[in-house]
RNA sequence: GGGGCUGUCGGCUAGUUUGGUCUAGGCUUGUAGACUUGGGCUCUAUAGACCCCGGUUCAAAUCCGGGCAGCCCCA
């Protein structure tokens, strides 16, 4: 009985928790290919809400969806040494089409600057031109030797990546912020997940860019995930793929680029930082079914009455756009019910019953707190918008307060270290800026910089690893 | 990157140590029916499996080798 449901407690095995609730709540499954995996109904649904929200913000803002090849000819990936030194290692090629081998192979793309911007050297001609704000989302594949997880590391996943050009560093710098912050938006009013803002270290970027702004999210184990990430590409891609336009100067300029993307690896997120032992718990403005009503008919009792009860709540939901559905599957019994949406995350439960008529109320179950309330028929539409919003807000207040309980700060590297083993998540330390102290602190700890933060804070010590003078406060954590 | 472990009906598993009544057992699920329904009811009937390739052997789910797939732990 047990082993239909979550079996593993969450603060007990939480990498056989996150197994569990992602293969038993039926968001993925296991595909027959080593390290691919299968997107189900329950999370492609998901990956809709996220594209759906994101996609309304980006139009908003003057950028369009295009769809480019998913073959990128090597001499193109090769062409900014820098980008394809740093991807090289984990791209899938195709060598062979049908039965001849091909004269030139191709990379399945691991990203697709190389083949966008070979085409933007078509497009731009003059200033006129610019900006060139596009967005494609499709799949990525890199080859991953590591240990994959559904999600969080996968060799195929979904994505959508943004690439822009324009006349200027500066519209380049406030396009690279400008997504930060929608991607901001996205992850905390909406996934309820905070985030950290800030800037990669050179180790850390992204591989051909000028810098890299990060968002980055701390788990329940304590460890760090890259929830997306926004690159100034500056002109080194312009200046390799011979992308430039003639100024109103009349003068040749190469343009500015960024980049900017978010994958499937937000929902593996969600289900770690709100799922419980029961299961899913989805924020309700990105879940796919927001209210599941549960009909209880008793032998005896007035059946029919109760249906077209629970019906005539549906109507009333639906009519307001809330994503409701009646399970009204006779074969189940309502307690099974109860805990296959659950384990589902779908956010409020409304039971009617014999009891319930005949109070002229609703029971509503809250799936964050398992929470129940009554509420009167009239007022039942009312509520359950109220409580749909609570829920969202509970969600991130739980989330937020996660987040600031895992951030230390220290001032000597034993305590880094001591830290870092007895409680893990982000470790906030004084670092002198030059890459070697990074390195050496990932090889003897695992840690790395996930940020240099925005919000400048003067140095505490001197750096935790050298002890030369600091120049700067950044978030150490071990990660995904 | 390093280490450990696992693969048996759709799911969870017994059997593997010590090869042989294993014609592979149980629970759950599926299907048909009855009974129930406020937290995974109960009963009846029925369906369903040894990951793949090779080796050892009179005999392989069991031992050996390889492959494929998955999980966990550490960095």
């Amino acid at each position: 009985m047990s082993d239909i449901g979550v079996t593993v407690k969450k603060n007990e095995n939480f990498s056989e928790w996150y197994t569990e609730v992602v293969l038993k709540s039926g968001l993925a499954d296991y595909a027959p290919i080593k390290g691919c995996m299968i997107f189900r109904e329950l999370s492609y649904a998901i990956w809709e809400k996220i594209q759906e929200i994101f996609n309304k913000k980006i139009k908003a803002t003057g950028h369009k969806n295009v769809y480019f090849p998913m073959f990128i000819p090597e001499s193109f990936l090769k062409k900014e040494a820098e980008h394809f030194a740093g991807f090289v290692p984990e791209v899938a090629w195709v060598t062979q089409g049908g039965d001849s081998p091909l004269e030139e192979k191709l990379a399945v793309r691991p990203t697709s600057e190389t083949i966008i911007y070979a085409t933007y050297a078509k497009w731009i001609r003059s200033w006129r031109d610019l900006p060139i704000k596009l967005n494609q989302w499709c799949n990525i594949v890199r080859w991953e030797t590591k240990a994959t997880k559904p999600f969080l590391r996968t060799r195929e996943f979904l994505w959508q990546e943004g690439h822009t050009a324009h006349a200027t560093k500066e519209d380049s710098d406030k396009e690279v912020m400008d997504i930060l912050n929608e991607y901001r938006d996205l992850m905390e009013s909406y996934l309820a997940i905070p985030v950290l803002v800030g800037v990669k270290t050179d180790n850390e970027k992204f591989a051909g860019a000028l810098y890299t702004t990060t968002l980055e999210a701390i788990m329940p184990d304590g460890k760090a995930l890259q929830m997306g990430t926004s690159h100034n590409l500056g002109q080194n891609f312009a200046k390799v793929f011979d992308i430039k336009y003639i100024g109103e100067d009349e003068k040749e300029h190469y343009v500015w680029q960024t980049s900017w993307g978010i994958s499937t690896r937000l929902i593996g997120a969600l289900v770690m930082v709100h799922g419980d032992d029961k299961g899913l718990v989805i924020p309700p403005k990105v879940a796919p079914i927001q209210v599941v009503i549960v009909p209880i008919p008793y032998k005896g009792a007035d059946s029919a009455a109760i249906m077209a009860k629970a019906k005539e709540v549906r109507e009333k939901l639906v009519e307001k756009g809330i994503t409701t559905i009646l399970d009204d599957r006779e074969e189940y019994t309502p307690g099974w019910k109860f805990n296959e949406w659950e384990l589902k995350g779908v956010p409020i439960r409304v039971e009617i019953g014999p009891r319930d008529l005949k109070q002229e109320q609703v029971t509503l179950a809250r799936r964050d707190t398992y929470q129940k309330t009554a509420v009167k028929l009239d007022d039942a539409v009312h509520a359950i918008e109220k409580l749909l919003e609570e829920i969202q807000n509970s969600l991130y207040a739980k989330a937020k307060a996660a987040l600031a309980e895992k951030i230390t700060t220290v001032s000597s590297y034993n305590e880094f270290q001591w830290t870092l083993e007895a409680k893990g998540g982000f470790i906030k330390a004084a670092w002198c800026g030059h890459s070697r102290c990074e390195e050496k602190i990932k090889e003897e700890t695992g840690a790395t910089i996930r940020l240099r933060p925005f919000e400048k804070e003067p140095p505490i010590t001197d750096c935790i690893y050298c002890g030369a003078k600091a120049v700067e406060m950044v978030y150490f954590a071990r990660s995904y």
